[in-house]
DNA sequence: TTGAAAGCGCTACCAT
DNA sequence: ATGGTAGCGCTTTCAA
């Protein structure tokens, strides 16, 4: 800058000013200096910047990898979700810092806030580390998570109605004439429970349907193979599986398909998510589609908004059930 | 710092010194500092630490969308590479900056160089941008870019052997019986562009084999479905399809299944890339493995070795057929 | 309308 | 082994 101060022959106050469009230099000067530092191929150094501004023009997107640290990024909805938070925060002139975290580990938070490296922070998912962003939200206030909401938690979540979502998704099967549905997930994950609260509720409200039955799976296309084929060993006897999410539900359709059973005739699967793939498998899957890309702008959005200040509320999308070939078609 | 250093009764050069493990402070007096830091819940400030140094320790992952500039990093396959080079970065101790760049619009790369926001730059993929990154190889170093390697290119890329590995899909399938083997691709871009080249070497290297046909189609899975589409109805014979990625693979038989055509009794299908769903469609999907993982441990290798001064030849990494179940057992 | 000067929080030089 | 001081590149008072 001082180098285009001295081209310009004013001072670095003037080019400054120039270069932030400010009024209080005059337009044919500021846009003789523009001219000069843009010629120059100047581009103003925004470290410098951010330290003076006490800011850095970009937001932070966690990952938390609690349930499976091993498994880098596995998900697409994870993935799917970053793409469209990239997508977003690039538009609204921000930066994005990605981070995966792998606990146990409590001081990530801390040390991330600390750090400066970012006006605010996105967590996607809570996976086991709901104490410690309940903890940081206490006195950090840029702060949105994706995931489950729960009137005990304070801190500001976006996501979808897990629980109707879900209730519809079951209800849908139940219409169909399906009667033993088991669900698969692991409830401890809070999105992931509130989820397998939506399958009680629909058994619930329905008579002549089986007992709620839960096999508890990781979130790995792998580890949901693995459990679907143990249950199908174990010689149980169901005509429809409610998959806590689209990942468990491809992967159950293939173990199934590769038992010789057949989906839908013989068993009917929901999955949740609707990830992208989710109509390209075969059979497509009927799935409880989340927004993705809009939970994504609201995320960025109401961070913007706590970065300026205010208070958000949390916010909750509606789930909409997409119906395609997995569930078959009505029999009585 | 400076609380630090008063409550430690020292200066902020020794606390300065203490928190980065200099043996300049005597071991004592180190660690007490250190913990006078840790209980006062000090964080160092990155954004003052990387002026002063003239670092950033951030890396950007840059990923141009030339060919689908509406699409949200919809491509798999850069959502796992993204997610592999999370992992990576994290690991080797730096952050890692996203951006995602929508030409037409050339001189992203001078910002991103001007700005001093990282220390340096991996672009995944070379998308219609290979002349931006040419140019600015010349005077940038630490650059290295995943893609199909050229001689006439300067800069250091990544990648799988395109033309090896489109070869060994093609001639798999011809090894099968196949003899109608149609190329579904964009051979502008540069990567389809040399995987178009192995499959016309397979062709040629045969007798009895029809001739190349090429169909350009988008990466997307939407467009890849309507291409298929359109050409099934085109009334063309053809008894196979090369799949320039897996994401035209799996959109190719989705059409195919819905055109009541059978996967792989009437059509074999090959992709390329191996995603990981790739293993989980149904029927399975016989790909051209990448080992993205790998890729991206290389990337990082490499480019922090250029951040070091280091000047870094390009890689290229051996592909390997992956036989499933979508390319069938051999006929005759 | 412009310039000089201070200072964001840190590290490293040069003293002692 | 430790402290004082300068300075990274920028923005913004304050004074003119």
């Amino acid at each position: 800058m001082a180098d285009i101060a001295k081209m310009a022959g004013v001072s670095a106050s003037t080019v400054s000013r120039a270069l932030a469009g400010s009024h209080l230099v005059e337009k044919t000067q500021r846009d003789r200096i523009v001219k000069i530092a843009r010629d120059g191929g100047y581009v103003i150094n925004s470290t410098a910047r951010n330290l003076r501004l006490q800011r850095s023009e970009t937001i932070s997107v966690i990952i938390p990898l609690g349930h499976a640290s091993t498994q880098p990024l596995s998900d697409p909805f994870f993935v799917e979700m970053l793409g469209y938070l990239a997508e977003e925060i690039t538009r609204r002139g921000y930066g994005m810092f990605v981070q995966k975290i792998s606990p146990p580990m409590d001081d990530w938070m801390h040390r991330l806030i600390g750090s400066h490296r970012s006006d605010g922070i996105i967590v996607i998912g809570q996976s086991t580390e709901h104490s410690v962003i309940e903890a940081a939200a206490m006195s950090y206030r840029p702060l949105v998570v994706w995931g489950g909401h729960d009137r005990e938690q304070s801190y500001c979540t976006v996501g979808t109605d897990n629980v109707a979502g879900a209730r519809a998704g079951v209800q849908h099967l139940i219409r169909l004439g399906r009667r033993r549905i088991v669900f698969f997930g692991d409830p401890k994950l809070p999105e992931i429970h509130l989820r397998y609260e939506g399958y009680r509720r629909a058994l619930k409200d329905e008579a002549g349907v089986g007992a709620a039955q839960i096999v508890p799976t990781h979130l790995t296309a792998d580890a949901a193979y693995e459990s679907m084929r143990a249950y199908i060993s174990g010689g149980k006897t169901f005509d429809a599986v409610f998959a806590a999410t689209d990942v468990i539900a491809i992967s159950a359709i293939r173990a199934l398909t590769g038992a010789g059973l057949n989906v839908p005739a013989d068993v009917a699967v929901v999955g949740f998510d609707d990830i992208a793939l989710a109509a390209h498998t075969n059979p497509a899957l009927t799935s409880v589609r989340q927004d993705i890309r809009r939970g994504a702008e609201i995320m960025v959005d109401l961070l913007l908004r706590r970065i300026a200040g205010e208070d958000t509320p949390s916010a909750t999308m509606a789930a909409e059930l997409v119906v395609r070939e997995s569930c078959g078609a009505a029999r009585h």
